[in-house]
DNA sequence: TTGCCGATCTTCT
DNA sequence: GAAGATCGGCAAA
């Protein structure tokens, strides 16, 4: 059962901390690969410096723009795909960057796309639109892949090395999240909130271990505006991703602060 | 563990 | 032509 649109039609402040915990899930012939959210950011729309939203509209972040519920995927460095859901009403362009998850379904095809070499004719990539990456990209050089030796299935390590990538590192940032999920340009603007859609969000079963330890900081990798605390993830949460400050700074900073302990969404303010 | 750097291409100025 | 909501590999501490 998806989420409402209402839970949506909020500000993405009040959205983001309440998302954690969800279940993003995407449907594909391969196989349904489910994730459980613990790690996002909210972005203001145009109010906002680091949205991308804040020059206004543009066939880019078109969907933004548009009503709640949606995936806003984009492409960015060359190479990754990161998706927002949408927020608020019409036009707001407020929207939740989902920056990483656990996976907790689907953990074989989500390993298969992770740790998979980038090329068109993987044949664990039925239905995948697009291979991630560009193709025919060469296999990392002094890690040469086997032909005919296929992914180590999950919780199996194996003896070729390609069983090292750890669950929690599986959707562990927003571009590995959507390379485990399989998510590419074709879902910008698929709506979350549809029964019969690929690309679902559903409230999850909450994981004790983690719900109820909500804490919030800066936002990871952005240049502007980074200061602002509207980075929502469980503390303590060994899938959240590695925190950056942004390009116009230093990188790497170690962790980033507490701030207002745990900013339930009833008392966050915009 | 931390920090630096290259890859790669879309988007916008 | 430059920047970017990133990531993985490598070297140094």
């Amino acid at each position: 059962m998806p989420i409402s649109r209402d839970f949506f039609a909020r500000h993405a402040v009040e959205v983001a901390p309440d998302l954690l915990g969800c279940v993003l899930e995407h449907e594909t012939a391969a196989g349904l690969v489910a994730v459980e959210l613990t790690e996002v950011e909210a972005y203001a729309g145009q109010a906002d410096p680091a949205s991308h939203a804040y020059r206004g509209k543009t066939a880019r972040n078109a969907v933004m723009f548009g009503p709640p519920g949606h995936a806003y995927v984009y492409f960015t460095y060359g190479m990754h795909f990161c998706v927002n859901l949408v927020c608020l009403g019409e036009d707001s362009a407020s929207a939740v960057l989902l920056r990483a998850g656990a996976v907790i379904a689907g953990e074989d095809l989500a390993r298969a796309r992770r740790t998979r070499t980038k090329t068109a004719d993987d044949p664990a990539a039925p239905g995948i639109p697009g291979a991630l990456g560009p193709p025919d990209v060469p296999t990392v050089p002094g890690v040469p892949r086997v032909p005919g030796v296929p992914s180590a299935p999950a919780g199996a390590p194996d003896a070729t090395g390609q069983g090292r990538l750890a669950s929690r590192d599986l959707a562990r940032g927003p571009a590995r999240l959507c390379q485990a999920l399989g998510i590419d340009r074709e879902l910008d603007g698929a709506d979350v909130c549809a029964a019969g859609s690929p690309l679902r969000v559903r409230t999850g079963a909450r994981n004790p271990a983690r719900s109820g330890k909500i804490v919030s900081g800066p936002r990871v990798g952005v240049s502007r505006a980074a200061e602002i605390p509207w980075r929502f993830w469980f503390e303590g949460e060994p899938t959240v991703s590695v925190y950056r400050k942004g390009a116009g700074g230093v990188r790497g900073g170690g962790q980033p602060p507490v701030i207002g302990g745990i900013p339930r969404a009833s008392t966050v303010t915009p």
